[in-house]
DNA sequence: CGAACGTTTGAGATGACTCAAGCGTTGTGG
DNA sequence: CCACAACGCTTGAGTCATCTCAAACGTTCG
C-alpha cells in the first residue's frame, strides 16, 4: 500500500529529488486522502499541522478580495506540494481549494521535521520546491502586469501545457486534461469571462488551440508558444 | 567591524530570527559590499555562489520581456535577502538590479551550507524568509490581476509603507524615503507612466498622500489603506 | 423536468493607453 | 559658468482594449 503510494507519487516536480531522496521523503507520509471537488482544503489564517502532495487532480490557491470573487493566484498539479510553505510558516495567507477530485499524500509536519533533521539534503530539496513555486508566482505577477490579453491567456495555457505534461499527463489525440472553466481562466488572468471567451475564439481561429470540456487541445504548439513568447526557464525543469 | 555589521543588519525581515539565531547567521558573512545605483547585481541564468542581505538601499527584481522594458516583479528593502533563493536553486530566472546605492552583507553559499548543517533551526528560518517573499509575489499577482488602477497603485504604496517602516525607515515629517520613479511604479503595476501620474494626482487631491522627489508623504494613512483595502497579513510580520 | 451553471455573442460604456507637447531638474562637457 | 542633453513629471486629446450589461443557448445535475 505504502510502496504503491511512493511509486505513484514520484512524479512531476518531485522528480527534482533523486530516487534515494524520494524514498526517504516518502516515508514521512502514511496516508493518502481523497478530497472532493470544490472542497476547501485550508483557509487563510488556519494553522496547519500537515502538508499535502498532489497525486492526481488540481488545486487552486485563492486570495480573497474585499469585493468580488477570490482571486486565483496559483494552481498545483500532480507532483506539487499544495501548501508546503505552511511547514516553515505554520500559517497560510490564502485559501486552498480542490478544483477537481484530488488524491493527496499527507505529510504531517512533525514527521517532516524529524526527517529533515536527519536528512539535510532532503530539506534542501524541499526548500527548492517551494522556491520553484515562488518563481511561478513571480511569473504570474509578470503575466498579469506585462502582457495583453492574447499573450496573457496564451502564456497561462503554455504554462499549464508544460506543467501538466511534465506531471505525466501526456496530451492524447483528444487533448490535455485542463479541469478549469473559462471563468477560472478569467480569474487567474484578471480578465472578464466574456473577454476570455473571445480571446479563446481568436486562438481557435488562428489554429493555435481549442479549450473546452475540460480539455486543452493544442493544434499548433509552436504557434501558441510564439503568441505567448513563452520561455519556460522560470519553471526550473531539470534536463 | 563585524559586530557593527551584525548590529546594523538585524533589521526588517531578519527580525523573524531570534537574537541568538541571528548571531549564528551573521557569522556566515564576512564582507559588506557597496553597490552603485543601477548596477546589475545578478543576471538571469547566472550561477550564483553567494547571496546578499540588504543593509541599506533598495533593489529590484526584473523579468525581461521579449518586447518592451523588463518588468519589475519585486523590490527588496533593508533586512531582505535579495537572492537567497539562489542558494538552494543555484540559478536565477530573473535579473537583480540596485535601484539605489546599496550596502549589502555577503553570504557565501558554502558558509551558509556549513552553518545550516549545524543549525537546522536557522535553516528553517531562512526557508521561512524565502516563503514570505513567495507570499509577497502572490500578492503582486493578485494586485496586478484583481485591482483597478487606483486600488492597485494605492496597494503598492501601502506595501512599501509597511515594509519600509518595518525595515526601520520611519516616516519623518518630510516623508518616507521611496527611491522609485513614477516609471518604476508604472512598471511594477503594469500601468502606463502617464496613468500612474494621473492616479497619483487623484491620491494627492483626495488627501491620501503625495509622491515625489524620492519620498512618499502619507497625509492620511487610514484613507490610503482604505482606498487599497490593504490587508498586510501576507507580509507575515510578527507581533 | 427545471434550476443552475458555463458558454457564446452583441452593443454600448469606460478605463487605460498612446501620442504629443511643454516644463523643470539634473548632470555634463565645452 | 553656461548650454545643452537627458530624464522624469505633467497635462491634454483622441483611440483602443477591455469591461459591463444583456440575452440566448447548451449541458449537467438534482
Amino acid at each position: 500500500m505504502e510502496s504503491r503510494t511512493a511509486l505513484r507519487a514520484h512524479i512531476g516536480m518531485t522528480r527534482r529529488l533523486s530516487q534515494s531522496d524520494w524514498s526517504i521523503l516518502s516515508q514521512a507520509s502514511h496516508e493518502v486522502r481523497t478530497v472532493r471537488r470544490d472542497t476547501v482544503i485550508s483557509r487563510r489564517g488556519d494553522t496547519l499541522g500537515e502538508s499535502i502532495l498532489i497525486l492526481s487532480g488540481m488545486v487552486g490557491r485563492y486570495i480573497p478580495a474585499t469585493s468580488g470573487a477570490p482571486h486565483l493566484v496559483a494552481v498545483e498539479v500532480p507532483g506539487d506540494f499544495a501548501d508546503l510553505h505552511a511547514f516553515p510558516l505554520k500559517q497560510l495567507d490564502h485559501d486552498v481549494t480542490a478544483r477537481t477530485d484530488v488524491e493527496a499524500a499527507i505529510f504531517p509536519h512533525e514527521d517532516l521535521a524529524e526527517l529533515i533533521a536527519r536528512h539535510p539534503g532532503v530539506a534542501r530539496q524541499l526548500w527548492a520546491l517551494t522556491l520553484v513555486d515562488a518563481s511561478i508566482h513571480r511569473h504570474w505577477a509578470f503575466r498579469n502586469g506585462a502582457l495583453r490579453s492574447l499573450a496573457r491567456l496564451a502564456d497561462l495555457l503554455c504554462e499549464l501545457d508544460t506543467r501538466l505534461q511534465y506531471a505525466g499527463l501526456r496530451a492524447s489525440p483528444k487533448g490535455l486534461p485542463v479541469p478549469l472553466t473559462q471563468i477560472d481562466l478569467a480569474n487567474a488572468c484578471g480578465m472578464s469571462a466574456e473577454h476570455v471567451n473571445r480571446v479563446l475564439r481568436d486562438l481557435r481561429e488562428d489554429g493555435c488551440c481549442t479549450f473546452g470540456g475540460g480539455f486543452l487541445n493544442i493544434h499548433d504548439r509552436q504557434k501558441l508558444y510564439a503568441v505567448a513568447q513563452f520561455n519556460p526557464s522560470y519553471l526550473y525543469l531539470p534536463d
